[in-house]
RNA sequence: GGUGGGGUAGCUCAGUUGGUUAGAGCAUCGGAUUCAUAACCCGAAGGUCGGCAGUUCAAAUCUGCUCCCCACUACCA
């Protein structure tokens, strides 16, 4: 049953080193990826898998300002803890390197050097914003100023964290630095694009119809849905002082695109892993699979392959099986709100049960949609079906031959097997094709099931033939010698077989429970040749332990899960959720005062009481009311967004403040003639200024 | 608003090119059993397949409209 040997470049993605990983990471893409690394190997392939932390872009720069440290530690310490908590889980890298490498910052200049000497790249000017006294050229992030929605003072280039709001840098009132606070000015600044256009031919070709059939529909969908909006030259570099620097003379201060070097990291871990990387790289016959979740669809199915694609010498992916995300308890997994089960707590907290939640993960996890991780669900799949079923076969098969067999493999005898035996190793077989056949397509959670199947299997042979009533304890019930002797005989098939069903059970188990795997066959005392039993090829033979080699005696492979254990979770999350609500009352984003300004200045913001007439939803956008305001002179009509907030209905006749003289401009094809002040409660929503009593419509506030 | 993915049993999910009575695991209930971590094994119950309309001898499956969830994206003065 030997497979032809092939070889397999397996990355995961790169998590970024600005904070600790999570279950959502584990389950969608470095769970998923290790699974199929292992099972390859098992079959005898050659296999590299490949990862690393990404340690460049403008959040790790952000984060080390707030703990006033330096990009670079920041770096080190979050790639340090990501590196443990995946190696502890059992996530079998054969090299897991960073982006701040040597090895990386060379792979990937000379990668960006090869396609500007070939001339691939479009050079274009641009007006950005600039910190004179800094003398550099600021990210978005980097950019803080009044958000022009909510009015918040704080609100950052490319969002506004108090609203929400989605921004560019340009619509910021008073653009300023939040390294030296000062006001920022427009400056012309050069940059290299991508021109993914010229690459959409190749594109369609190439997704469109060269993997219609065997990538997933959620992956080839979304690939479609870009390529058929039309794709846009993208910018590879851009300024700052955190990352890969650009290798040209005239590029100071510009380093590449985080989202360019980041995927030839891939690579560059490549090469440290082997001299002889190339024939990863560079060989067609090379299988190239990676594993991600879906935010990051388009880089590795469109961007990255394009980079490869111009570059030349490279091999193209054969596979992209993004996951969809992982929930927990109904919520998104979100770091910066605290909800999420961090691997390192896990690891503390559930010492020695990695494969539990290998397993439960790998069961539960989202391949074709969201799902949700909940404790509860923890609990049930542990007890129910790792503990019910494959811990207790286990167990009674190593019980019963400590009982019956004195706890060594015994004895097969051969004449007084049944078809019950026969069918055992037939649906074994019939099991490893279906999993083999799953894999094939990535369908890990099929796959899983079968395994579990396996022991099902075992259970049920163990009942039938119930070995328990032909023996009590050394002695073997029978009336006669004979009957004796039979007794004897059939207690022995039995347990041969459950016994070497186990060791089957071993490697099947392997790709997704490693831990597990090792642990049974430690029990039949053979830890040193584990690695050579453990091979794909070996499942379905009758022989992998010897006759007479003794069984240690019972351990239980799992434990049941206990209902405090669950509760004391649930609190955990109830607690940060807690704290995180506490947080935002005790200290709502207060912006600081303004920088003073004269009476003169004020006087000439023209504020009314007005109120709202009319209303109605502005088409084809959804945080938009278009909205008529009786200011006593006369009508005004003004765009807001705050239809994600308020009804059209709801909003009629609320008299509000109105910014009258504030300059008309357009939005979706309509004239807002002003502004609607408001100021946000504590959950967020915008609320309505208006005076205690009302006021006759158009009075002016002073 | 646009685009993509999803909506099937209480829960988590399968359902191949439209074809008998829509499947599995868990949970529930009943039976059998006691080697085993009250576990295993056998069985039952449980579904207008998000909704409406259409095509067809026949629709979970194909078409149109519509509602809900997720992602990307637009709108935010």
């Amino acid at each position: 049953m030997s497979v032809e040997k092939q070889r397999y470049l397996i990355t995961a993605a790169l998590p970024y080193a600005n904070g600790p990983i999570h279950i959502g990471h584990l389950a969608g893409c470095h769970l998923p990826a290790d699974i199929y690394a292992r099972f390859r190997r098992m079959q005898g392939h050659e296999v590299a898998f490949i990862c690393g932390t990404d340690e460049h872009g403008v959040p790790i720069t952000i984060a080390a300002r707030k703990e006033h440290t330096t990009p670079q530690a920041v770096a080190d310490k979050y790639h340090e803890i990501i590196d443990k908590a995946l190696y502890q889980f059992g996530i079998s890298f054969d090299n897991f390197s960073r982006t701040t490498s040597e090895v990386h910052k060379q792979t990937a200049s000379e990668f960006f050097t090869n396609l500007y000497d070939k001339g691939l790249f479009i050079e274009k000017e641009e007006e950005q914003f600039y910190d004179a006294e800094q003398n550099m050229f600021l990210a978005d992030r980097y950019i803080m100023g009044t958000c022009p929605k909510c009015g918040n003072e704080r609100a950052y280039g490319d969002q506004c964290e108090k609203c929400g709001s989605t921004l560019n840098p340009r619509d910021l009132i008073n653009p300023r630095s939040t390294i030296s606070d000062k006001p920022l000015v427009l400056k012309k600044t050069k940059h290299w694009y991508i021109p993914l256009n010229e690459y959409e031919p190749w594109l369609k070709e190439w997704i469109l119809e060269g993997h219609k059939k065997d990538w997933k529909t959620n992956v080839y969908g979304q690939c479609k849905s870009w390529i058929d909006a039309g794709l846009q030259p993208r910018a590879v570099t851009r300024d700052l002082n955190w990352g890969v620097p650009v290798p040209l003379p005239d590029a100071e201060g510009k380093v590449l695109y985080v989202w360019f070097d980041a995927p030839i990291g891939y690579i560059s871990a490549t090469k440290e892993l082997t001299p002889d990387w190339k024939k990863f790289w560079c060989d067609e016959k090379t299988h190239l699979v990676h594993f991600l979740g879906k935010d990051n669809i388009v880089f590795h199915c469109i961007i990255f392959p394009t980079m490869l694609k111009m570059h030349g010498d490279f091999i193209l992916p054969e596979n992209v099986p993004a996951n969809e995300f992982l929930n927990l308890e109904g919520d998104k997994i979100s770091t910066s709100r605290n909800w999420a089960v961090w691997l390192h707590e896990y690891l503390l907290e559930f010492p020695e049960q990695q494969d539990v939640l290998r397993y439960v993960l790998a069961a539960n996890a989202p391949e074709t949609k969201d799902n949700d991780f909940t404790w509860k669900d923890f609990q049930d799949r542990t007890n129910s079906e790792l503990v019910a079923i494959l811990g207790n076969f286990f167990n009674r098969t190593i019980v019963l031959t400590q009982k019956f067999c004195g706890s060594k493999v015994p004895k097969r005898h051969p004449e007084l097997e049944t078809e019950k035996e026969k069918n055992l190793w037939l649906e074994l077989d019939q099991i490893r094709v279906k999993i083999e056949e799953a894999m094939s397509q990535y369908r890990l959670r099929e796959a899983l099931s079968e395994v579990m199947n396996a022991a099902r299997l075992g259970n049920k042979y163990l009942t039938e033939l119930e070995p328990w009533k032909k023996a009590k304890g050394d002695v073997y019930v029978g009336e006669t010698d004979f009957e004796q002797l039979q007794n004897k005989y059939l207690v022995e098939n039995c347990l041969h077989n459950c016994v070497q069903l186990s060791a089957n059970l071993a490697i099947l188990m392997y790709p997704f429970m490693p831990f597990t795997a090792k642990k049974i066959l430690l029990h039949f005392n053979i830890d040193k040749r584990a690695n050579e039993l453990l091979k794909w090829e070996h499942l379905g033979r009758t022989d992998l332990l010897k006759i007479g080699y003794t069984i240690h005696n019972p351990v239980l492979l799992f434990r049941k899960i206990e209902d405090e254990e669950i509760a004391k979770q649930l609190e955990k999350l109830q607690v940060s959720k807690a704290a995180m609500q506490a947080a935002q009352v005790a200290t709502p984003s207060i912006a600081p005062i303004k920088a003073e300004i004269s009476f003169d200045q004020f006087s000439q913001l023209d504020r009314r009481i007005g109120t709202i007439t009319a209303a109605q939803k502005v088409a084809k956008a959804d945080k938009l009311l278009q909205l008529t305001v009786d200011i006593g002179l006369e009508q005004r009509t003004i765009v807001s967004g705050i239809a994600l907030h308020y009804t059209a209905e709801e909003v009629i006749g609320k008299q509000v403040t109105v910014l009258c003289n504030l300059a008309p401009r357009k939005m979706k094809g309509i004239e807002s003639q002003g502004m609607i002040l408001m100021a946000d409660d504590a959950n967020g929503k915008p609320q309505f200024i208006s005076a205690n009593k009302l006021v006759s419509n158009g009075q002016a506030i002073s």
